[in-house]
DNA sequence: GATGAATGAGCGTTCATTCAT
DNA sequence: AATGAATGAACGCTCATTCAT
């Protein structure tokens, strides 16, 4: 299932941030996180990068269609830093720490946006495209939940994998709602509490 | 502070689902859920309760209004059933599952739509608006915030109340992507699960 | 063609200003003047006069009537005052002076408003209604072609009569959009000045 | 002050009638002179130049900027007309003569429309444009108080010149209501008429 | 007489999308 | 590739009017 990922990778469907289609996706994430997707017009887009809406349907079929690749290349992007994460191995309890620091990075970090918009504007996307995200998502879950497995393995988790799991999505996924960065706790400090109110030591 | 809420039960504010406007917040309610607030239509809303578009507006100011309404009496309902759940008191852990297993309900049962709504369209609120919901808000959380206060002092929790309620927030939360009741995992069961991963016996 | 007039007043086409009609009908002069007759809704006016909207109709078969109304009155009322404003007769010269005061004060003073619809709101009457009000008005304008032939018998006007009628009324109709009643010019001295604007010594 | 006026005929601002935007702008006059702005749909103006009714919005923010344009362009034009007319002098009294010509013509030859909607729309505008507006009429009066100046200096009036000019202003802007050019009376002899009428041989 | 909920046509405006240039 | 005028359906909302109570 990863080749689908690799495959994605390799044909460039990760695009350029300099191009034309690049800009627009960075700026479509940073919009439709700020104003919500119905809000953001294709003029404001198209304003955004210096061009005129009807120019945006030469990189786009429509206005989904740029909802949808934000959401792909966000995922994409953050299964291959996860992957890259957990390259420099650990222990199991290590590694759910390094999976959790990653996710809280993506949210709360620079592809943030793109983030929160996978999660709030997924009912704008039509079922047929929610299908394609999910197999998507489903990549990058089953890293997840391998590694949590290692760690019921090792008696650390009591919890089973895929509800464990859940409920670790919905904390680290709120956080988007209430942590600023600071001085007083940067990301690696969030991470390691979650990490102690979830396993026993 | 709780006198906020007694005050705006008196009066009526809680809307009777019988009366016309009732139903209108009660359909109000779920198509938000379902549709989005951008994409709910005042004509789907009027025709959801069978009268015409320009009825509406003798009922609520305007689309927002209708929002707004959604989410103070969501607040204020639950903010009454969470000191009903308290009143048959126990021990402090006892007092925590309580509470988890009214926000489920909250988020899974009857009020679900109304709860996803307060979350899902915050953004479509007004500043003012945020405002005034965030007031009520805050009396709910306090109720939260004592009894998880009660388990710190019982030694049951380690981590700081107002980011244990932080992480506990987003786990409850997100059930509403993912739990559906059955005979396998009932809310008490969920409740029960996810006090277990959250505090040390 | 007076006994149009006197008809009229006789059967209470006048209404009393202390009936609820009477009240509404100076309300609507009011507010036409104000904001116009499309902008006033029938709202506005029975917020004006302490009912509610559906209650209107009952005084009135609709909006357009509440304005035929206001004008009639207007009319009829300013009619009767000129005739009482000649009965003091005097010279053709002072008659003259005595119709300029008597329009000024229309249109500057107590129904002022009332006068203003009549020019403002003209469109807004249907064809028929305005057929209407056009006979009461030849009534009220044959007051003044009479005066004004006087002078021109006493050598004092040389422009035709009807001609120098419209030229007055243009001026006397203007002096809304920019006197306004002071120490410094008070409404005689006004008449004064148009008259000895309009005819040579 | 003058410059205002050149600086902005210089840019562009008034439209050329036969682009889209002029065409709009004269079909507007017309129709705000025959029904008034609010009776005015944005349909109507879009039917009456042969577009449809959301196109007009890409020519103008909203409908009031129609009626501020209509205003706008109304007294460039004729200020700048009104200059010319003073090119060829003459007697002081040639000269009032004149203006009182180009004002007739303005009321009720090719501009009479947009003059009108001028005078009987004006309270449809916002505050804030219509001090616009006011800035750009006060000099295009400053020319009329000049010449009117010039007469009370050659002993050919008494009346104060700032008075003179708003009983003049009602005569000749009434016209509307009344004049119909024939054989019988052309605009020339009209304004003969009516400076024989203000100002003493 | 008065109420006030409901009507329903119509309003000004928005906006994704198209297409000739 | 980009333009920008035009489309046209749909939106939130208004309001004179009706009518059962």
């Amino acid at each position: 299932m990863q080749h689908i990922v690799d495959d994605l990778v390799k044909n460039d469907v990760i695009t350029s941030p300099s191009s034309a289609k690049g800009k627009l996706l960075q700026a479509a994430a940073k919009l439709f996180r700020e104003k919500g997707y119905e809000k953001t017009t294709t003029r404001d887009l198209a304003t955004a990068v210096g061009i005129l809406s009807g120019s945006i349907f030469h990189h786009f079929k429509n206005k989904e269609a740029i909802l949808y690749e934000v959401m792909q290349q966000t995922i994409l992007l953050n299964t291959e830093r996860l992957n890259h994460a957990l390259n420099n191995a650990g222990t199991p309890e290590q590694r759910l720490l390094e999976l959790i620091k990653q996710e809280l990075q993506f949210i709360n970090g620079d592809t943030g946006e793109a983030m929160a918009v996978l999660v709030f504007e997924w009912r704008s996307l039509s079922i047929e495209k929610q299908k394609e995200i999910l197999q998507l998502r489903e990549i990058y879950e089953k890293i997840w939940l391998d590694v949590i497995q290692e760690n019921n393995d090792a008696g650390l988790i009591q919890t089973e994998a895929f509800i464990f799991r859940r409920f670790l999505t919905g904390t680290v996924s709120w956080t988007i709602n209430w942590y600023k960065q600071d001085k007083s706790m940067n990301i690696e400090m969030l991470a390691k509490q979650i990490l102690s109110t979830f396993i026993r030591p």
